[in-house]
DNA sequence: CTTGACATGTAACGAACGTTACATGTAACG
DNA sequence: CGTTACATGTAACGTTCGTTACATGTCAAG
């Protein structure tokens, strides 16, 4: 059974995904939830543990998104970056990233007060799918190199909305990598192994 | 001579180079430059003129900086993008860009707001770089890579500091890029024309 | 010396903020 | 039925916000 206050929190994510958190005030918000700032408060204690709660489910909620993504994938063998890239500018989970790097923005300038909210940043993320990178080429660079491109190109799409122009950078960035590798001459132990499996 | 107003722009430039301008007050800011709200009120308007301007100022300053970047790089062939990184990241420079990618952030979620105060973002700057690109590579796709390469990889210098790695990353870019030259076949037409200047 | 433009100080306005006090519903359980 | 825990409504607190009213300095030009 769901108590009030976790239905409280599912709106409160949603409403947080629609209107950011830079502005964010209790009377307004509880307004659009259709309750009082008096409630908002006798559930979640201040302002500071409300968000710390929304905030927490709304990542678990992204969580779970990409769990179900790893699991649809299993035998495919799409490139990783390609496939996360498609997956976060989906009308369902765009919003989650655009409240995170708003929220890795605010923390920048202000970490006394939204630095406590941020568990782990989109970077994060994409070094999960530096794991899929050979190891010959998971470096430190390339693995920054490769959350850069992501967050780079989000933000882009973001401040645009481009998706078409940006999923094509995507494309170039994985060219690019291809044609690298292409250049350079072929590892000295096991250049066969599992050659199948496409990466980048 | 100078005007009282445009020592107190100057002052306010400062101000918000370091504070940020998510939480931004008049009356602190006001204390901090030794001067009074209605003060602040009277030389600009309001709040919103005074963001106006200062921040036009803002952008004026950095874009002088990258003027005296320009004339001193004059005959130098070294990358125009580690050129270009090297001065963001300067201690002078780098808080610019820390305002101008807060700016980006906030106008994305609250554009009524802030999105007027945008003039150009920091993409554009990389769209200058991206005219050192041979014709052939100046694809939308691969400036719009080349820019958010810059973005992403300086939102990370911004939440972790890590310069080393983070200009390591550039450097990763651009020898990616070298070597998927290699890859390709010599280009048609005049192959070898301005053959010594390095780009990318 | 007077005028007038620029600059400044003091104090307050109304609105919105997060938060709290206090009283009251609602509904399951003994 | 009465108790108890959860939920809610109304109203206010003290603070800060951007902005304004009104009076007063400063200082060069006439």
């Amino acid at each position: 059974m769901q108590t009030r206050k976790e239905i409280l929190t599912d709106e409160l994510v949603d409403y947080l995904l629609e209107h950011g958190l830079s502005d964010l005030s209790l009377r307004p918000l509880a307004d659009a939830l259709g309750t009082s700032a008096r409630l908002l408060i006798y559930h979640f204690e201040s302002k500071e543990g409300l968000l710390t709660e929304v905030l927490d489910s709304m990542q678990t909620r992204l969580r779970q998104s990409f769990g179900s993504l790893v699991e649809r994938r299993a035998g495919q063998s799409e490139r990783p970056l390609k496939m996360f890239w498609d997956w976060a500018i989906t009308d369902e989970n765009y919003p989650y990233f655009k409240l995170l790097y708003e929220l890795q923005i605010l923390a920048v300038q202000n970490p006394a007060v939204y630095g406590s909210y941020l568990q782990r940043n989109a970077s994060n993320w994409s070094e999960l799918i530096a794991t899929a990178l050979p190891e010959a080429e998971r470096t430190p660079a390339m693995v920054t190199l490769l959350g850069a491109v992501f967050d780079g190109l989000f933000l882009e799409l973001m401040s645009t909305g481009d998706r078409k122009r940006t999923t094509q950078a995507v494309l170039q960035f994985i060219q690019l990598v291809d044609e690298a590798r292409a250049a350079r001459p072929a590892s000295k132990k096991k250049t066969a192994k599992a050659s199948s499996t496409r990466r980048g």
